[in-house]
DNA sequence: GCGTAGAATTGGTCTGACCACTTTCCCAGG
DNA sequence: CCTGGGAAAGTGGTCAGACCAATTCTACGC
């Protein structure tokens, strides 16, 4: 890639960098409390704006979670503010469009066979009971009209949960995040989340039997059929997410005049 | 207190949102500038603060650039700070050591045949052209003495992007940004560096053919002969790139005397 | 016409103040 | 002694207004 030109620094970089630093180093733990903003800013030499700043990008890159009134701590691993910030990012750029769904389904045609065949290889006891209670939900949830949306992301996320390895985990949660409102169309066809859910069944009995080249294939079957035929046939709605915190609605003071005048059409 | 279910969303959080969704949606088009902050904050009857917090995570986003002193702009698509978010992202967590390397490898070995595949069957004559000349590039740095890794990752970068598939772009430039470090200690070892040459000209002379398996079998086993056998004897600290700017705080107003002071703070 | 100095504009940082929420702690009532 | 409850202190969230530094705009002088 290119080199990075010297560019203007600000302040609050340099401030993200040294924590950055110190968090992947191990001398800040997880859990731990950070020095509050004021201590923070008095000991930094810097104003407790350039703090809060940073702050803010620690959080948003996962590695910090303030919570008001009582502090700020570091990470405790919460994936989901991580997963949101990968699925904004994939979504993000030039291509905001159909195209970019095409995309993501691509990359989860690339991965997911091969992390089925992975979990196959891996999974233990308790993430193979973990995804038959899965399916049971997900057949309960059909049973009751509904399409399982829920419970497929929750079965692929399961999937790449038991290959042990947390950088899959992150960006199939990622692509799953993102697809979940198209797969819920598509499940809306008559006969598909049974179909779905049949495919399910397949792949973990492959990976129930630690067979890595069935669930390979099962997961692979599945794609395809479940993955629509017109991809362009597909609202856009690129960005599901939920940003950080699953926040929703009803700001006191101002916040309903802010909300009138910022969201136009936003259902909650 | 009367009104109620208030969660702990953030003002700042529903400005984010707000942009966010205009910019999807197209209302704001890459390369538009967009209001002053000042102006931002009256119109949204927020304070400067808040818009500028929003403004900071929209950029840390991708989605927007400020230049001070000028303005804050659209989007420009610019790669490098979505690539370094995601690169964040994927490295930091609960297992910030030697398995996340791991983690990153297993997940490269994973996406990049097949994406090499891909190539083979979209690449057009400009990225072909691209792709000799960053080989020849990587011919000057090997007969100059270097490792050759900034070639070795602009190789990779281009056969991504040979695909057309910006996601598949996007997370791959992560990873590699990612591994560089350790590629660049594994191609230390003798012989390294022009082993790696060839089997790039392998790879590259199948993408020419248009031999999607072929390429797909070359990058196999130019990933397999490249990659460390002892993953864990590599260095740690899997954090390269510069988190939005040049990161050496050598020259950073307080960088050492502020580790100081925030350690001796910790003990309370 | 053109270039340049200065004014206006914009993002970056600082200060100090209040608010809303949590945690802590102390004291009254058991 | 304890225990429960409420005030006090502490924390992040927001606000207001100021000044600095970089950029852009404008008008003046040549």
């Amino acid at each position: 890639m290119t080199d990075h030109a010297i560019k203007g620094r600000r302040l609050y970089e340099d401030i993200v960098q040294h924590f950055s630093s110190l968090i992947r180093q191990g001398v800040l733990k997880p859990g731990e409390r950070l020095p509050s903003e004021r201590v923070l800013a008095e000991q930094l030499q810097v104003s407790r704006s350039s703090v809060r700043e940073a702050i803010r990008s620690l959080e948003l890159q996962g590695l910090v979670i303030s919570k008001r009134g009582s502090g700020t701590f570091i990470n405790t691993d919460n994936l989901e503010s991580m997963v949101a910030l990968i699925a904004s990012t994939l979504t993000s750029g030039a291509d905001t469009g159909v195209d970019n769904l095409k995309h993501i389904f691509e990359m989860r045609h690339m991965l997911e066979p091969q992390i089925a065949a992975l979990a196959a290889q891996r999974a233990n006891e308790q993430e193979v009971a973990e995804l038959e209670s899965i399916l049971e939900e997900q057949v309960r949830q059909i049973a009751g009209g509904g399409t399982g949306v829920d419970a497929d992301t929750s079965f692929h996320f399961a999937v790449a949960s038991a290959t042990h390895n947390s950088a899959l985990v992150k960006v199939v949660s990622a692509v799953e995040d993102i697809l979940r409102r198209s797969r819920d169309q598509s499940l809306q066809e008559p006969g598909r989340p049974q179909r779905s859910l049949d495919s399910h069944r397949e792949i973990l009995s492959k990976i129930h039997n630690g067979d890595a080249e069935g669930a390979r294939r099962a997961m692979e079957y599945h794609l395809t059929t479940v993955e629509p035929e017109n991809v362009s046939s597909y609202q856009q709605s690129p960005f599901s997410h939920q940003d950080f915190g699953t926040g929703n609605d009803s700001q006191s003071l101002n916040g309903n005049l802010v909300r009138e005048k910022l969201l136009t059409a936003e259902s909650r």
